[in-house]
DNA sequence: CCTCAACCTTACCGGTCAGTATAGTTTCAG
DNA sequence: CTGAAACTATACTGACCGGTAAGGTTGAGG
């Protein structure tokens, strides 16, 4: 049902993704989902709302997936290390059109706008989920060791999408498995 | 001397890192540089070609930055952790407003625009940069050592701009400097 | 059979965009 | 004093923007 609402979305997030948030049209939306403008603005009451609820589907989506994985992982390290995958894996599923949430961010500077909310809802919760799983794997300090793994995350999706280089992610991996293990011995000595 | 064309750039630059360049109009550019837009077209043919000779000069400020601030390290190490610095000093500079590099990849897709060339420069830069100090310190690649060091400092900068967080240089300045020995070991192991 | 909601088409609004045309003014070196 | 270069002001083009108005078409449920 509301299968309209659905494929506005996803005609949305095809165009944002691969040509930029502000430089599409309602008009270019509207005529991918196959309605005509005044459908969409049945559906939502602004631009800005359909970006919204397309950032907001996108982390929904992120989530679900999130979930699948690392419910197949035997313990939070293998967790921890199978985000880079679930990046990896989105960096080549957009051809390297980068993180939706950072060019959004990009575009929109103000930081108390809808849509830069919504990108930190996302980033936020990836946060929490690395930091439960590091309080699982029992390290000293979760958040500073779900921090490190973040940066990693990003740094190695921004790098790779850059320069369609998914060879990044090794890298990345073999850093995250340092840091853990540093995390690891700290706990051990204290 | 042409000191009109380094106004136009720097307002330039300014618009474009505090709202976008997409959303920012050449009569804007113009009007804060104090000219008229006729004056910014005797300067450049183009919107684009302004939005590469900012990012140009962007980049050859920034090199000179580097240049000085490592002119000051002792050692290569010291050197390629001062990067963290640099990197903070530049998120602090702009309000954490983000890299405008970054920031302009997103707002043009086509991996073979003048404008993501002109980012291309710039990050291709700074690798070698960073691959060239590592080389000088000793380690087994590089390169590899170089990726990983790139690696945190876009993470760090892009999750740094995205939530207003400084400290996060701090844990990205403690992983470079696990991953620094844990390249130099591997020099020492072989 | 009728209603009602979702969808359609077409046309419009005011505004902004990049870029151009035309012509008048300042500045300053030869 | 002259003349070219750099700048000014104003107005324009054609296109697209987000958003709205008014009215026609379709089809499923009561």
């Amino acid at each position: 049902m509301d299968k309209t609402r659905t494929r506005l979305i996803d005609s949305a997030l095809r165009l944002f993704l691969s040509h930029g948030v502000h430089i599409t049209g309602v008009t270019a939306i509207a005529s991918l989902a196959g309605v005509t403008k005044m459908t969409l603005y049945s559906h939502f009451p602004s631009k800005d709302s359909l970006i919204v609820a397309c950032l907001d589907e996108r982390d929904r989506r992120w989530r679900e997936e999130v979930a699948r994985t690392l419910a197949k992982q035997p313990d939070p390290v293998s967790s921890m290390l199978a985000f880079f995958d679930l990046y990896e894996r989105f960096l080549l599923r957009d051809s390297g059109r980068g993180c939706l949430f950072v060019n959004s961010a990009a575009e929109f500077p103000q930081p108390d706008h809808p849509v830069r909310l919504a990108v930190s809802r996302h980033k936020q919760g990836i946060r929490e989920n690395l930091s439960a799983l590091a309080a699982s794997a029992g390290v000293r300090d979760p958040d500073i060791a779900a921090e490190g793994l973040f940066i990693l995350l990003e740094g190695s999706f921004v790098s790779g999408s850059m320069s369609q280089d998914t060879p990044v992610f090794d890298t990345a991996r073999r850093m995250a498995q340092g840091w853990i293990q540093q995390q690891e011995s700290q706990e051990k000595s204290a």
